[in-house]
RNA sequence: GCCCGGGUGGCGGAAUGGCAGACGCAGUGGACUCAAAAUCCACCGAGAGCAAUCUCAUGCGGGUUCAACUCCCGCCCCGGGCACCA
């Protein structure tokens, strides 16, 4: 017997017979029910970090577990491959993208296999190979057929001093991360995907995904932001030119009779057509440059000052027929709506502090039944939306509610032909391009007769080509390869130029889950076939920071991809599994600044030190861990020294997946400790099971108690193992019962001396089953060793007999008025009245009872009693 | 400001309206050992009491109920997300 559990030797073993065996791959099986587990795969950004080793226990565990349960499973692992850190490698190190990140995922895939994870490796894809990307492209060609893919100018950020365009997440408060310039807008030709068009489909499906965190569909309804009002002309009072009147949109059509004046967003073309010629052109010409200089995020501040200027341009409010005078103001945004608005300064806060500030008239239409409110001493827009408010100064509309007059106005406007009921979205068309080298190459060529011309299907992949000179400085990379821009024309053969942006990487996540369905599949990015019997991901497992931007792409293109007729799914991931961050507390020295775990001294009782300087490191906030803060562990060292069941075991048992995870050494130890237990307990006993085979005489009909009592907690922990697991992934409480088992196993043993029996057999063959998802490597090992040749991956999960998991004695606990106050050990077969009537017969109860009345006698079956008395 | 979460021992965390604190960590005591480590066993919310036992206790204040960590109403605090979207 070996007494010490030697993990690593233990761990390699298996994961080679796994790997020998592949015992993970999986086919399309139509006798089973399938099951698609997917976790987000990884950015190949080096080395695996906790957070990863967190998100893919879990997805083991339900991966496991389902297979066990009898469920063909699918359960693929890929590299999430093209983006910005491979080309900044580039830079800094001058290490070609496709080397930095082809080394980076063969060192993550190793230390991966490490963990013992259950993938079909088989199916392994990644994003930046051209089998991968090609079908990005195909995709692109085909949105572009569909109108879903179009091309439009829009502003961008731009750094003048890079002289490049920089992602949102490569902006710092408003300068460039690399240079510290000031970021500015910039307009520019883009590829755009038609997301909007789904907008409405988008935010109806939130109501169907009962499976997800509602904070998440909270997130994705706010994104897309439905407003539901009118659209509708203000005349200009003087024409100018052809121009004559100027659209808004509303959703506050009850204040019309309020609109004191109208605001156009800077940017918006018409701001230069009113203002030709008028005195005020220069001035306002102006504001509309220096507003259009800041960065976006600085100006759609709230806290933003509300600035603006007068165009000296006048329209009519159609339904006071007032003249109005025509503004221009930093907060209306070009994008939404009609670019231009009504302004209430009594009923919107941001024109009212707008008027306040250029002294515009304040025209109240609301009033507030509970406070008279006044113009002349107004200190905040009243901005009721509930029938609370009633209408005043409104023409025929005064005295209605708020709700009804929004009905009814709308129709008068939609009657009178000013205007008609709209729905806007907050939602954008996303914008794919990106100046960038590493990603997908955009299948568009531009032709001087032609024009823009797709890259005809046969011709893909657009290859990205190797060795292009990246300096992080100028446009595109790909703009300065000569022998990849030039190319001829497909349509009519003359010299043409290739689109030289390439794909935002979202693209590359968002179909991705489709492609591991039949990832070799070479003539369409999906084998509708495969898709509907694997489609949809049943269980999805990531980080809540991809709760819009991924989640929502990924539903996008599932719609998208379903329109194409590649797929029935409507929406990819069934059910939702945010899980929490990993996090530990930090430590600072006065000298050294933030510490690693290794820089440390000392011991939590004495105190800590730094070990370059012995200063005391105090002791800071638990943060999510991170290199910057330096309170990282590297789960290498962790798998080395404690090997990858402690790992996982840990990380699924210290917190409940979807909270965060406080890393703790002395929980990694207690991990640890209840495996050896585990280890010493089987290794110990293995003589039965060589001594007696299993039989269902020794099985049944136990007589000492012991036993009897051992088959209960053996079929009650199924149950409570099974449950935990497959109502809500509670592997917390999973991995406590397994605990109490084990607790219960020892405290057998002690009192049975050792005795082996048919009911002990089947406590141990179940312990290592129910762990196996857990600690699969641990598990198989004592699968082994207790004689089986089968491995335990094959084996079936155990179900309990709900009788075995019944007492014969029950602890009932007796209340008198809702203390407690006794218990009582009854048999399991007594009725009502016979507990009952030995609660009252109880001398602690009677004491309690004695002299008063008993009012009620309550009694919850098998459960507890209360006797309420008075007096 | 709006929308989500969440407040339970020294700590991480358990509890279909029914014995609050499972399980683990830390701590205390014991066994084993020449000793230590490892391991095994026991105790472990606070207060009072020699003890049996009693009282208090799930952020605060009310309410519903025989019974509330759990349900309802009103607050406080913490975390996260969104936010000039007309």
């Amino acid at each position: 017997m070996e007494r010490q559990y030697e993990h690593d030797k233990v761990e390699q073993k298996w994961q080679r017979i796994w790997e020998e065996q592949q015992t993970f791959r999986v086919t399309e099986d139509t006798s089973r029910p399938k099951y698609y587990c997917l976790e987000m795969f990884p950015y190949p950004s080096g080395r695996i970090h906790m957070g990863h080793v967190r998100v893919y226990a879990i997805g083991d565990v339900i991966a496991r577990f389902k297979t066990m349960r009898g469920y063909a499973v699918l359960h693929p692992m890929g590299w999430d491959a093209f983006g910005l850190p491979a080309e900044n490698a580039a830079i800094e190190k001058g290490v070609p993208p496709n080397v930095w990140t082809r080394d980076n995922i063969a060192y993550m895939r190793d230390q991966l296999k490490r963990l013992g994870l259950s993938y079909d490796w088989s199916r392994e894809i990644t994003t930046c190979e051209p089998e991968y990307y090609k079908w990005n492209q195909w995709l692109f060609l085909k949105f572009f057929e569909k109108g879903l893919a179009y091309k439009k100018r829009s502003f961008v950020n731009w750094c003048p001093s890079c002289e490049t365009v920089l992602a949102n997440e490569q902006v710092e408060e408003g300068r460039c991360w690399r240079c510290d310039t000031l970021v500015v807008p910039k307009e520019l030709e883009q590829w755009f995907f038609r997301i909007t068009t789904y907008a409405e489909e988008l935010l109806q499906g939130c109501d169907r995904l009962t499976a997800w965190p509602v904070r998440v569909l909270a997130m994705q309804r706010n994104w897309i932001g439905k407003s539901i009002g009118v659209e509708l002309d203000f005349p200009l009072a003087e024409p100018v030119a052809d121009l004559l009147a100027i659209r808004i949109f509303t959703t506050r059509q009850d204040t019309i009779f309020g609109a004191t004046f109208m605001s156009l967003a800077p940017e918006s073309p018409l701001v230069e057509r009113l203002i030709t010629g008028r005195p005020q052109a220069t001035a306002v010409r102006e504001f509309v440059a220096r507003v259009s200089r800041q960065d976006k995020a600085v100006r759609t501040a709230v806290e933003r000052e509300k600035e603006g200027i007068f165009t000296g341009a006048y329209a009519v409010n159609p339904f006071t027929k007032t003249r109005i005078p025509i503004w221009v103001a930093n907060f209306v945004l070009y994008e939404y709506g009609t670019g231009a608005i009504m302004a209430v300064p009594a009923h919107d806060q941001r024109d009212f502090e707008f008027a306040k500030k250029y002294g515009i008239p304040i025209r109240l239409v609301i009033q507030n039944p509970k406070e008279t409110l006044h113009e002349a001493s107004l200190e905040a827009a009243y901005e009721e939306q509930d029938a609370a408010g009633k209408l005043i100064n409104s023409g025929q509309f005064s005295g209605l509610t708020v709700p009804e007059s929004k009905a009814q106005i709308a129709d008068f406007v939609e009657q009178q032909g000013l205007g008609r009921r709209t729905v806007n979205y907050r939602l954008r068309d996303w914008g794919v391009s990106r100046q960038r080298y590493w990603g997908t190459p955009i299948p568009i060529i531009y032709c001087k007769t032609c024009g823009t011309v797709p890259v005809p299907e046969a011709d893909l992949p657009v290859k990205l080509p190797q060795n292009v000179p990246l300096t992080g400085k100028g446009a595109s990379p790909l703009a300065q390869v000569e022998s990849f821009v030039q190319t001829t024309c497909p349509k009519c053969g003359a010299p043409a130029r290739r689109e030289t942006d390439t794909m935002d990487t979202f693209v590359d996540s968002s179909w991705y889950f489709l492609r591991y369905c039949s990832p070799h599949e070479a003539h369409f990015p999906v084998e509708p076939a495969k898709a509907d019997y694997w489609m949809a991901v049943d269980q999805y497992v990531g980080g809540i920071e991809h709760a819009v931007l991924h989640l929502l792409y990924a539903r996008f293109f599932t719609k998208a991809v379903r329109d194409l007729g590649l797929t029935k799914a409507d929406e990819p991931f069934t059910s939702l599994l945010t899980q929490g961050m990993v996090t530990k507390e930090t430590y600072r020295c006065e000298i050294h600044a933030w510490l690693f775990p290794t820089d440390l001294i000392g011991s939590d009782k004495e105190g800590w030190k730094c070990k370059h300087c012995g200063r005391p490191a105090e002791r800071g906030r638990v943060e999510k861990m991170s290199k910057s803060k330096k309170n990282i562990v590297d789960p290498e060292h962790l798998v080395g020294a404690y090997g990858a069941d402690t790992a996982r075991l840990f990380s699924l048992f210290a917190a409940p997946p979807e909270k965060d995870l406080e890393w703790s050494d002395a929980g990694v130890e207690g991990a640890y400790r209840f495996l050896g237990r585990v280890w010493r307990l089987v290794e110990g006993v293995q003589g039965i099971f060589e001594a007696k085979p299993q039989t269902q005489d020794n099985l049944g009909q136990q007589k000492e108690m012991t036993s009897t009592e051992l088959r209960r907690l053996t079929h009650r922990t199924i149950k409570k193992v099974t449950e935990d697991i497959d109502r809500e992934f509670q592997f917390n409480t999973a991995v406590a019962a397994l605990m109490e088992f084990v607790n219960g196993l020892y405290k057998f043993q002690a009192d049975t001396k050792g005795a082996g029996n048919g009911a002990f057999r089947e406590a141990i063959e179940t312990l290592l089953k129910l762990l196996s998802p857990f600690a699969p490597h641990l598990a198989e090992e004592l699968w082994a060793r207790t004689g089986h040749t089968e491995m335990l991956v094959h084996h079936r999960w155990p179900t309990h007999e709900e009788a075995l998991t019944k007492a014969d004695v029950l602890t009932i606990p007796v209340q008198v008025n809702g203390k407690l106050r006794s218990k009582l050990l009854v048999p399991a077969d007594w009725t009502m009245e016979q507990i009952l009537d030995a609660s009252l017969a109880d001398a602690k109860v009677g004491e309690w009872v004695k002299g008063k009345t008993i009012k009620k006698k309550v009694y919850v079956e098998k459960r507890l009693v209360n006797i309420v008395v008075e007096g």
